[in-house]
DNA sequence: CTATTTGCAAACCCTTTGCAAAAAT
DNA sequence: ATTTTTGCAAAGGGTTTGCAAATAG
């Protein structure tokens, strides 16, 4: 069991209900998008507004606590973050799923700094398939 | 000079001059924006309308002769597509540059192929940086 | 007690759509 | 002559904002 009171308190940010949500829709059900957590936390929390949901969003992205994952398809969606990790995108059920970043892509990125005598703050790497094992069955 | 008729010709669409506007503007200005390209198109061709662009750009994505880089921050951009290759955003100045899709971030696309048990229909890759050459001037 | 957060409604994007007129082939 | 494309204005969808009331610490 993940402890939120905590990561919120060292971000000094108020543990609310509706934050509390939000965070514990996020560690349940992966990559969902705002519509989708919004839908999720009403059941719980039929008070909730779409509006607390957008706030709560931007606070965790903005604290670091969560990430945004631009699909290709332009929609966000966002994923607690816990280690660094890359994205598997089916075009067909729309699901997300999360590969390590590992260290091939490790040294991929250190030989792309040097190449472009670039230093890279953050790689996105979101891989489309056109089915995956979620939508065969 | 490239020529945008025969282009659109293999595709069997229409070439109009709002349409080789659009293509002209792709070429010069590389990752404009859909409001970037109908600003720089209007210099030309002032009676262009917003919509037009947009149906454009969708057209022309369609038909594979552009693609749609979806920035970090969620907003698109457009690209005349030539080769496979990966994105570099500025988060400074929101500049875009391309880099090759080489031989190593291939291999890193088999790799995961074979790891993740998939079949990558498109890798994605964009690497952000904080500041540019574009913008340390 | 103070600062933050909530919920509502309105405002604000950006993008798409329907349709009649215009233009391309 | 036929089909596509344009331009306009309206509609649509998602996200943000302002503000007063409620709540957390």
């Amino acid at each position: 069991m993940v402890n939120f009171m905590n990561i919120l308190k060292e971000k000094n940010l108020k543990a609310t209900p509706q934050r509390i949500s939000v965070l514990k829709e996020l560690h349940k059900n992966e990559h969902p998008t705002i519509d989708g957590l919004y839908e999720a936390i009403k059941k719980d929390y039929p008070s909730i507004s779409l509006a607390t949901v957008y706030k709560n969003v931007h606070t965790l992205k903005e604290n670091g606590i969560i990430i945004e994952v631009n699909m290709p398809n332009g929609k966000m969606r966002y994923d607690i973050f816990t280690k660094p990790h890359i994205h598997i995108v089916c075009k067909n059920c729309n699901s997300v799923e999360d590969m390590d970043y590992d260290k091939q892509l490790c040294d991929y990125q250190k030989n792309l700094e040097a190449k472009g005598n670039i230093e890279i703050d953050r790689l996105d790497v979101i891989a489309t398939v056109e089915r995956c094992k979620h939508c065969s069955q």
